[in-house]
DNA sequence: AATGCGTGGAC
DNA sequence: TGTCCAAGCAT
C-alpha cells in the first residue's frame, strides 16, 4: 500500500468509481458542446492550437480565431513558413500574445524535429514552447487518445468539491491533486480520454466557479462538498492586481498599435498610445526582449518577421 | 513559490 | 462599478 502525499484524499473504491465514471460519461454524451476541435475530423494540430488559445481564455472568444487560424495555417508547416508577426496579428485580442509567438516556435520545432507532425508522447509535447503539463496531457489525450490525467482549473474545481469537499481548489496545483486525478482515471485508454474531457466539461458548464448548477449535476448525490452543506471557501482570498496604469496595460496598448499597422510604427506614434515616456520605454524593452517587437529603421518598431 | 503576463464578459 | 473569472506557462 503506497502512502499518499500529505493532504491527499482517497479515491472512491472501485464499485463507486465505476458508477461515478458512468454517470459523468452519460452526462457528457448528453450535454457536451459541439466544439470544432472535438469533431472526429479535427487534426492533432487543431487540438494543439485550441489548447494554447484556451489557456486563460474563454471558449467563445477562441472560436472565431481558431477557425481563421486553421483555415490559414492548416498544418504546422504552414505556420512555420509564415513570419512570427503574422501569428501575432492573427492572434488578435485573445490576450497573452506571447502564446502566439510560442505557438509559432512550436510549429517550427514540429517541422524540425517531428516531421511536421504533432507527437503523442507527453514528455515530447512538454518540450515544445508554450506547452506545459496541462497542455501536453490535453494533446496526448484529446488528439491521440492516450491515458493521462488532464488537470486544468475546471478539473481541479470538480475534484475539490466532489472528492475533497472543498468549495475551491488550493491556489497551486499539488502533487496530491495530481495523484488523485490519476487515481480517478478509468483503466482503458478510450474511456480515460472521454473521462478527461467530460470532467472538464462538467466544470465548465455545471460545477462552475460562481453559482454552480448543482441541481443539474449528474453526481450531486456523490458530492462531498454538498454532503458537507456546501461550506464557503476557506482561507485568504487572492488579492486582485490593479489594472489601470500597469505595464500589462501599456504593453497591450503598444502591441495593439503595432498589430493594427501594416509595417513599422514610429516611436512618436507609439507615444500617442502610451504617453508616459519612462513606462513606454520599459515596456518596449520588455516587448523586444520577448521577441514580440523588433526594432525597425528610423526610431521605429515592428512585429517580428 | 510567487510573479508577470491581456482581454473582455458577467455579476 | 469594481471584482472575479476564463482549457496556463515561464521564470
Amino acid at each position: 500500500m503506497a502512502a499518499r502525499p500529505a493532504g491527499a484524499v482517497a479515491a472512491p473504491p472501485p464499485e463507486e468509481l465505476g458508477a461515478l465514471h458512468a454517470d459523468v460519461l452519460a452526462w457528457y454524451a448528453r450535454e457536451a458542446r459541439d466544439l470544432p476541435w472535438r469533431e472526429p475530423g479535427a487534426s492533432a494540430w487543431g487540438v494543439l492550437v485550441s489548447e494554447v488559445m484556451l489557456q486563460q481564455t474563454p471558449v467563445a472568444r477562441v472560436l472565431p480565431v481558431w477557425r481563421a487560424w486553421l483555415r490559414r495555417w492548416p498544418t504546422p508547416a504552414d505556420l512555420a513558413a509564415a513570419p512570427a508577426g503574422d501569428a501575432v496579428r492573427a492572434w488578435g485580442r485573445l490576450g497573452y500574445p506571447r502564446r502566439a509567438l510560442r505557438l509559432h516556435a512550436a510549429a517550427a520545432a514540429l517541422v524540425e524535429r517531428h516531421g511536421g507532425r504533432v507527437p503523442s508522447d507527453h514528455a515530447v509535447l512538454l518540450a515544445l514552447p508554450g506547452v506545459g503539463a496541462y497542455t501536453a496531457a490535453a494533446v496526448a489525450v484529446f488528439a491521440h487518445g492516450g491515458r493521462h490525467a488532464v488537470v486544468d482549473t475546471n478539473v481541479r474545481r470538480v475534484h475539490a468539491r466532489l472528492v475533497s469537499g472543498a468549495a475551491q481548489p488550493a491556489p497551486a496545483l499539488s502533487a496530491a491533486e495530481t495523484a488523485l486525478a490519476e487515481a480517478l482515471l478509468p483503466e482503458d485508454d478510450a474511456t480515460a480520454a472521454r473521462w478527461g474531457v467530460a470532467v472538464m466539461e462538467l466544470g465548465a458548464l455545471v460545477c462552475t466557479a460562481r453559482a454552480p448548477g448543482c441541481a443539474a449535476c449528474p453526481v450531486a448525490d456523490r458530492c462531498a462538498w454538498l454532503r458537507a452543506g456546501a461550506p464557503p471557501a476557506a482561507g485568504p482570498t487572492r488579492r486582485t492586481q490593479r489594472w489601470e496604469g500597469t505595464d500589462r496595460q501599456a504593453r497591450g496598448r503598444l502591441l495593439a498599435v503595432l498589430r493594427a499597422a501594416d509595417g513599422p510604427v514610429a516611436d512618436v506614434d507609439l507615444a500617442v498610445a502610451w504617453p508616459d515616456e519612462a513606462q513606454r520605454s520599459r515596456c518596449l524593452a520588455s516587448l523586444l526582449d520577448d521577441g514580440l517587437v523588433v526594432p525597425a529603421a528610423g526610431a521605429a518598431y515592428a512585429l517580428p518577421r
